[in-house]
DNA sequence: CTGAAAGCGCTAACAA
DNA sequence: TTGTTAGCGCTTTCAG
């Protein structure tokens, strides 16, 4: 692969000259442009990234962190994200942290080491004392998750009042038994959907009951089939059920189409709105979050940061979009 | 953020020996080499990936394209490469090429920068023109798609014996009327799926009805949706369908459930393995691919041949998993 | 409008 | 065992 300096030689100017034509500088007369173009034709030249990324200090890498590639709301984040840095010219470093700490200093290397040149943090299980740490020299965004009262941006939906309008609606449609699943509430999330939820109860004068409160391990379809079937053999059975991710209430409708088919329906909400929900017998009622926006916004987002601005925390519109597991 | 020189001077040493240390060379003194090892700390410096790969001419980046994020299969094969070449000191630039041809260049270009060592693509849209021609000069290797006869090494499975397996398994349970959805035959795992199709219906001297192959216009669930209802329109129904991906065997699956109730039910073999195909109702009968270990194969060549090893091609094993939607 | 030259941060050949 | 130095490919100031 050719590069610069036989660019020059051949089109007989300097180097400095194509770097000008690269850049489409104003200052190259047209002769001499067309003469560094026709070498660059021949010569089939590519200008390096690695040259260009040490001269300018930049590598146009954004560092994407997500805990797993397997649930789908990560996904149409991503396309969101992925969409808006192109178009500027980035691309993305895309890695799953698997919720490994050894991974995680790899990542954050990765941008100390000017590997990247901001992070997009999607991440729940991430340890926010060093993120906070690389946040005070280097841009970064938090998706979904955040911090509250931290210092670092986020783009993220209102979960408590989705979660309560959620809740609402199964109170609404005659349900008093409701049962929750929740992941872990060492995450935010997890407990700002539990409040959301213990706000509908307490609203209308209903109980909250431990024993319908299961908490997972983690959020594949499994650990929702689980999580229902130890709901399921509690003597007293709840009517209705929310689960704080799609797969976690895909998993739970599952466990009750497996050992319910003699009985009651029990109905089921999700959030999320990945696009399994749509599919599932019965189809799933759930929380839509805007995901491919929250992608654009949490990219537009870093990349106005890196470009020096401050920039202000985002909370998006959510939706309560009722299917058939809550029409009986 | 310090740089080599600085830790040098700290160490009152030279530039080179601080390079030494970095890279555990085994001629340095244990004095010198703490000396320089308490500068690095004290200093906090991180070396530079930037300068490093210039010098280097290699950016540890792998390339990996992908049509979309969207469907699971490639979350799973993701999974695999992402760790296999973390292991060896690589990362992955991950690029959904979204099947559109203007975003290939950028990539391709990327690995011609030096911006990626080495390419994986798992994407059947790809240019396969153009990827031959990066081939020849940069490590590439096929994942899942691929070209029969081509010189660009690849890791797949016998598309066309396992959907012969599938096809046949519907046959043996008593089906003579096979309905097939297929995706465009521009792809080659479309053709070998079809073929695998037409020899098991020819084996047992079934006729092949076109009137029951459909050709989706991609795999999201409701391309299946939709091809289902255009074969359930027709005057006399299929009893069974073998639909060449899990994404479109779980959209007809919907179908049927919305359509026939009150009918015969029928059977439905996907092709997969994705981790919704066990939770959809019925739960699917689908054909397994190894997907995960798909991506560590696929890594292996690629870092191989990036060695500058010759790499054979490889197809792995698949496995019929049979659930539900083929037993009645 | 163009060229010479410095230098981004690092590694490695060579010399000592 | 360590230091000096050239140079990876590029951009950009400064001088002309």
């Amino acid at each position: 692969m050719a590069n610069i300096h036989q660019i020059a030689e051949r089109a007989g100017v300097s180097v400095a000259t194509v770097s000008r034509v690269l850049n489409n500088a104003p200052t190259v007369s047209p002769k001499t442009r067309s003469k560094v173009e026709s070498a660059i034709k021949e010569l089939n030249y590519q200008p390096s990234m690695l040259g260009r990324n040490l001269r300018n200090s930049e590598s146009r890498l954004i560092l994407v962190l997500l805990p797993t590639f397997s649930n789908p709301f990560y996904s149409e984040i991503i396309n969101g994200i992925q969409d808006t840095v192109i178009a500027k010219g980035y691309n993305i470093l895309l890695c799953e942290t698997d919720s490994r700490p050894e991974r995680e200093n790899i990542y954050f290397n990765m941008v100390k080491n000017k590997l990247a040149d901001g992070v997009i943090s999607m991440d729940p299980t991430i340890n926010m004392k060093k993120l906070k740490e690389l946040a005070e020299s280097h841009p970064v965004i938090l998706c979904s998750e955040y911090e509250e009262g931290g210092c670092i941006p986020y783009v993220t939906v209102d979960s408590e009042l989705a979660a309560y309008q959620a809740v609402k609606h199964l109170i609404q449609l005659g349900n008093e038994k409701i049962a929750l699943i929740n992941s872990d509430e060492k995450f935010l999330y997890a407990r700002q959907r539990r409040a959301g939820f213990e706000r509908a109860l307490k609203e209308f004068s209903l109980p909250i009951r431990e024993e319908w409160i299961y908490h997972t391990k983690g959020l594949d379809f499994q650990h929702g089939v689980h999580a229902m079937r130890m709901i399921l053999q509690q003597e007293e059975k709840p009517t209705a059920v929310f689960a704080v991710s799609d797969t976690l209430a895909i998993g739970a409708l599952k466990a009750i189409n497996m050992e319910l088919r003699a009985m009651e329906p029990i109905a089921v909400v999700g959030f999320d709105n990945i696009s399994f929900s749509s599919m599932t017998n019965p189809t799933l009622t759930t929380v839509s979050q805007p995901m491919y926006n929250m992608g654009c916004t949490a990219a537009d987002m870093l990349l106005n940061s890196m470009k020096g601005e401050r920039v202000e925390n985002i909370v998006l519109d959510h939706e309560l979009i009722i299917r058939e597991s809550t029409m009986g």
